[in-house]
DNA sequence: TCCCCGATTCACGCCATCTTCACGAACGCA
DNA sequence: TGCGTTCGTGAAGATGGCGTGAATCGGGGA
């Protein structure tokens, strides 16, 4: 689960985002200043930052230059129209994207989502071996002991997305969030059945999977060892 | 890393430009008017210009000339809608693409990377061949099994995009904005017609295409293999 | 100005894929 | 071991993506 952490000293501001990012699984802190977020940084080594540019104390662009001092962790900043100039110092000093106050909430998890997602895009190979399994990103080719696999869209984008993060432990909810867009509102039990067809697809036996594991009680996970 | 030259005699616009090509990991470099844009070209060899039209002392037009008379660096003009005619002598002068006023500074950065990776790409082959589909790039004639084939300024570039990549599942969306420039609003399944028609010309049969594949639910790709 | 060609948009029918559901099997706790 | 819960599975139905022909748009040339 991804952790971020919000920077703001309008506690109202902390709370939504915290409530709207939590509500897509990802886990938060919260920091009210600059010094704060600083602390924060050392001590919960979050996967992005959304930080506010008016702060108490330390501004977010003082902010920024002492993190980017030390670390590449994502930067979203948040920013009153008014402040453009220092909008674009900040982009000047690494921050990733910024969204402009006021912003509505499902804006900022979009972004948040996004920035997130481009970093592990460019930073991750494109291809990934597990095993016999190998998964050419580029151009979608499974191949098990170097035979071809025949992948529907949803088959290899649930595949990938566990394939990536081996052993780690998701819901049938987040499953679906990952590989069907955001839509809460749907069964989760239809991932069994993509996990079904992919097993069949893919594991020499179905019944006895070597790579796609059920956790009984919590979802699935991709195997841990080999 | 790629250099950029930014030119343009509004600060604001050049710091701009300027912190998103950096934040897009371009070094950038900065010139006020024509005549520092003349003497950083010198100076600095960038890969890549950016080039405001109205400039004091020189305009873009002017520099435009003495720049080609000297090299082909790529150059980006940026125009205000008014000035369409001179965005033509612009072109005719060896501009390689510009941008209207006011611009996303996205729009621009994405302009960037595609004047250089078309660049980039026509330095390497003079000829794509595939099977029994052969493709010369500098006369944009195209054979199938040595028959020669009429295609369409578009149909050409998007077989051209692919073909260089077999395998590679695109986006329609992707390939759209390779294949028309960069359009925000545009039909995505206008590719679905060009690719009817361009199978119509270079596939034996069509309906079962050796070329271009179809990737349901994500887009299109040409085929490895053969 | 009109004409023509190519690009784009659109509507519709078909079919791959996704989703849902029901039921029996497997699991895990006491 | 017994029981409630969770999981696997096959099949049916809903969804939505794709191919296509045809209408429309738009720009360059006669």
């Amino acid at each position: 689960m991804q952790r971020i952490m919000v920077v703001d000293d309008e506690k109202k501001i902390v709370q939504t985002v915290r409530a709207y990012l939590e509500n897509e699984g990802f886990k938060t802190y919260a920091a009210y200043d600059g010094e704060e977020a600083l602390r924060g940084l050392a001590e919960w080594d979050p996967d992005l930052i959304v930080l506010d540019l008016m702060l108490p104390k330390l501004s977010g662009i003082e902010v920024t230059k002492r993190i980017r001092a030390s670390s590449n962790v994502p930067i979203i900043m948040l920013t009153a129209k008014a402040e453009e100039a220092d909008r674009v110092v900040g982009l000047e000093l690494g921050a990733d994207d910024y969204v402009v106050k006021p912003f509505s909430p499902r804006e900022l998890v979009a972004r948040v989502r996004a920035v997130l997602r481009r970093l592990d895009e460019s930073e991750e190979a494109e291809r990934i071996t597990r095993g016999d399994l190998e998964i050419e990103l580029k151009t979608r080719e499974v191949t098990i002991a170097g035979r071809p696999v025949e992948l529907t869209p949803t088959e290899f984008d649930l595949l990938t997305f566990l394939a990536r993060r081996p052993g780690q432990v998701f819901t049938r909810l987040q499953l679906l969030r990952e590989v069907q867009g955001y839509t809460y509102d749907s069964f989760a039990r239809t991932i069994d059945t993509h996990m079904k067809n992919l097993r069949r697809k893919i594991e020499p036996d179905p019944k006895g999977p070597r790579y796609l594991l059920t956790v009984h009680g919590v979802g699935y996970r991709f195997t841990r060892g080999h």
